[in-house]
DNA sequence: GCTAACTTGGAATGACCGTTCCAAGATAGG
DNA sequence: CCTATCTTGGAACGGTCATTCCAAGTTAGC
């Protein structure tokens, strides 16, 4: 018989999490999720927890959300290294340009952020980043299946390069960094991992 | 005439930049500063401006300081790629263990913290990137010239992911990353430069 | 030892922090 | 329609934030 939630709880997570990818969460005060959301603080009490809990929350839909659809069209791409070069273009001109230029990505934001020792959120960090490195490392097998990749490889430590270029680019960019020399950056990468036919 | 400062400002700031570089600057209040440093709020104040001009300065301590000697080495050490797996090595190692263990670097962390848009932080984050390039690329020239590299590498490309490559170092380190697995990282972006006979 | 110039400790400021609480409102089953 | 149960708005909480201010203390030149 009780009362029904007058919002969707999804809607306004989502809108914390724009909210917290934007601005950062450590410095984004509960007055202004209330503002955002239009959302009382009895509900959101209600519904999230405190801070911490809804930073967890808000993290864990951002990696489902923004991240893992991107990580899993990665490890599904047979191409290979294109497929690695084209999830990296993709990744500079959404960190760059558009309604998230200058976002960076919420993870690696958070990465050194005040709630990065709470269990709930490094969890998530933890995830984040074996999530990328699995897709990565399914690029780079394929790209191995294809020839593309120069002899004698180590497929898991490739991937774990690519992951950390991924945090650089997606640190730097919240800094301002110019796009042309990220893309640089990258190929310069991805080139040292090619097969070259005459040398 | 006047009275002469009771307390030694380099020492001061010196304490500052411990403090924003374990805590971070964000979450640290003044008054942690106060009783780090034992200052007053008025001699804080008097000194070194708020709490704005206090993190830049700190940041610009920091960059003097700890990475600059560092930069410097690398650019005049004339053993070419050996030269950049010792850096790595010892940035991780520095990174993992230690009594700076789990810190990541204070310049890394800024890029995501609150001051990242001030001007005066924005400009040390910007010389940081400047000379951690500049530091790379010298050393990937040295290697050239001994013929460490492989055949038409772009230097400065090169330079660019490996600075990236640090940054990455430094954000996961941070938040508990694996020195193996770092080090596993950097170990195949070198391997992916370097001049092959056979293949 | 006097005084001008500066420093220092510490109280006070108003704003904002995350969180709690409660009265009033809304809902659905009986 | 009634009532048990949940939600909601908004006030209130104690704490902490960065910053300011001032009276008291300290110094160096005269």
């Amino acid at each position: 018989m009780p009362d029904v939630k007058h919002f969707d709880p999804d809607v306004a997570l989502d809108q914390v999490v724009r909210l917290f990818w934007e601005r950062g969460a450590d410095v984004t005060g509960i007055a202004e999720v209330v503002q955002a959301t239009g959302l009382s603080r009895s509900s959101l009490y209600a519904t999230f927890g405190g801070k911490e809990r809804l930073q967890a929350a808000a993290l864990r839909r951002y990696l489902e959300r923004q991240s893992r659809p991107v990580f899993d069209a990665l490890a599904a791409d047979e191409r290979g290294l294109p497929a690695v070069t084209g999830f990296f273009e993709r990744l500079v001109a959404a960190r760059c340009t558009g309604e998230h230029a200058r976002w960076g990505c919420l993870v690696t934001n958070t990465h050194t952020g005040a709630a990065r020792e709470a269990p709930e959120v490094r969890q998530v960090l933890d995830a984040h980043h074996a999530a990328l490195r699995a897709a990565m490392r399914a690029a780079l097998e394929a790209a191995r299946n294809r020839g593309q990749v120069r002899p004698g490889m180590d497929l898991d430590a490739g991937a774990e390069t690519l992951a950390l270029l991924a945090y650089g680019v997606n640190l730097r960019s919240r800094a301002g960094a110019d796009a042309a020399e990220l893309l640089a950056g990258v190929r310069a990468v991805l080139d040292g991992f090619t097969r070259t036919e005459e040398r």
